[in-house]
DNA sequence: CGTGTGATTGAAATGCTTCAATTATCGTGG
DNA sequence: CCACGATAATTGAAGCATTTCAATCACACG
């Protein structure tokens, strides 16, 4: 896989800012919770969350092997997930987005790592007090495991496009996720504005940066999309190119 | 990917012979449940489980795209979870043992198709009652979400083994896996049954039954194991086997 | 004892990775 | 505000790994 530059690893020294106990106040913009909880439930969680800022991308938020004390839950931002293998490679698992869960412990120790990659803001639950509250609250844990289960289905996702697609096929459909997250998509002017470097897109779909970047121009070339800088790009036209992922060759 | 062969998608027609309400009788071997469940819990379970047992392989559980009313646990025997893929592909997202949870629905239908791979008793939990059960007893449902987080764990490896792997570590890391379950492993004699197709464990490491078979002889030749019929394996020596997985190339 | 299916092997073609070189971009300090 | 240096991104070319198509081998079952 991949060589080491700096920006993919680099998990700086600084710490979050926490906050203080507070726990979706309303009226900001906070996709997927509203839809999920009740506002009663949000105040029991409220009751035990810190919420942690993230002044910049590639803060560590914890790593494979700590003990796991906590349970995160992103609120703003995106985050992104990766476990260290013996021989130095980084793979990506997944990018994290408001509304998802990390921090999913095994044994009492975490299995991944987690770094922010935007400017974030991070709820973070004491594993011990939740477990008493999501014993107290029935309901609550249910939309709990719904978390979980679409974090399930993130992951067979993502079995689907690496073990079942090419390059180009797995950066179109990596596109078409990112499409779908309102905060790096403008519907207005087509524009996509990815978060990630090329190495961290690479890592997560299982290839080179070289051989994204071929993918990329691959793309460009077939009419999909125009790259506008190295972090944006204009889908020209998005339902063919999930038509294209599907596979019909030209779309 | 691969051609279609007779053995790999068909699902007959047989049906299940269902047992009763039966569920989690002491005395037989059950590996997991045990483990996770207390016996009051069992209990209760048991009071809305049936037990279906699939008589042979090939025998569709439930399918993708139809309504979810029940969630499955196996009991014992092997499942194959796959998916259909516009172009005819069906690639397996995993194969299921006895204490995995399966047939876990989004927005009331099954996302994947599950059959048997091999005889297979299965317990069959109708979806209301059992989110009513769960309602009233949270530490049950605790339960139960330990049991889809284990899912997500296996599915995260998947896409490390997909991501990272070439033909010959993704065969030797899933070896290795099958060696975890003892219903398919002789300690004594050091050999492996595999109870799935070439086409099967292609399906499921994103390859061709080829390069497959191409994976074994390479393993073979490097001395890893012996093919003793190709339904059945001699490994030779695990540690090194997965020491080569972990990169050291000659193990 | 044939027949059909699964498994294996061979050989050509394709796609991907790797290494190297070049170009573009971004942040920083002059 | 511009120039510079560092880093990211792209492109080219060679070498590998994998796929694909075809042929052969092995085995189970009637």
């Amino acid at each position: 896989m991949t060589r080491s530059p700096t920006s993919r690893g680099e998990v700086t020294g600084r710490r979050p800012k926490i906050i203080a106990r507070e726990f979706l106040t309303t009226g900001g913009q906070r996709p997927k919770l509203d839809n999920l909880l009740t506002s009663a439930e949000q105040a029991r969680l409220a009751t035990i969350a810190t919420l942690l800022e993230y002044q910049t991308g590639g803060v560590a938020i914890f790593s494979e092997g700590e003990d796991a004390h906590f349970l995160y839950l992103v609120d703003s931002g995106i985050v992104r997930i990766s476990r260290h293998l013996p021989n130095g490679d980084r793979p990506v698992l997944g990018f994290m987005w408001p509304g998802d869960l990390l921090g999913i412990a095994e044994d009492g120790r975490y299995i991944n790592s987690a770094e922010s990659l935007t400017t974030a803001a991070i709820f973070r639950f004491p594993l011990e007090r939740l477990r008493h509250l999501l014993l107290s609250e029935p309901l609550l844990q249910l939309h709990m495991l719904t978390k979980v289960v679409h974090e399930l289905r993130k992951a067979q996702r993502q079995i689907i496009v690496l073990g079942q697609f090419n390059n180009v096929k797995r950066l179109a459909s990596f596109l078409l996720d990112c499409r779908q997250h309102v905060e790096l998509f403008e519907s207005l002017t087509g524009r996509l504005i990815l978060p990630m470097s090329r190495f961290d897109i690479a890592d997560y779909l299982g290839t080179s940066p070289e051989s994204v970047a071929r993918a990329f121009a691959t793309l460009e070339r077939g009419g999909f999309l125009r790259r506008t800088s190295p972090r944006t790009v204009e889908l020209a036209d998005p339902d063919r190119l999930a038509r294209f992922v599907r596979g019909f060759p030209q779309g």
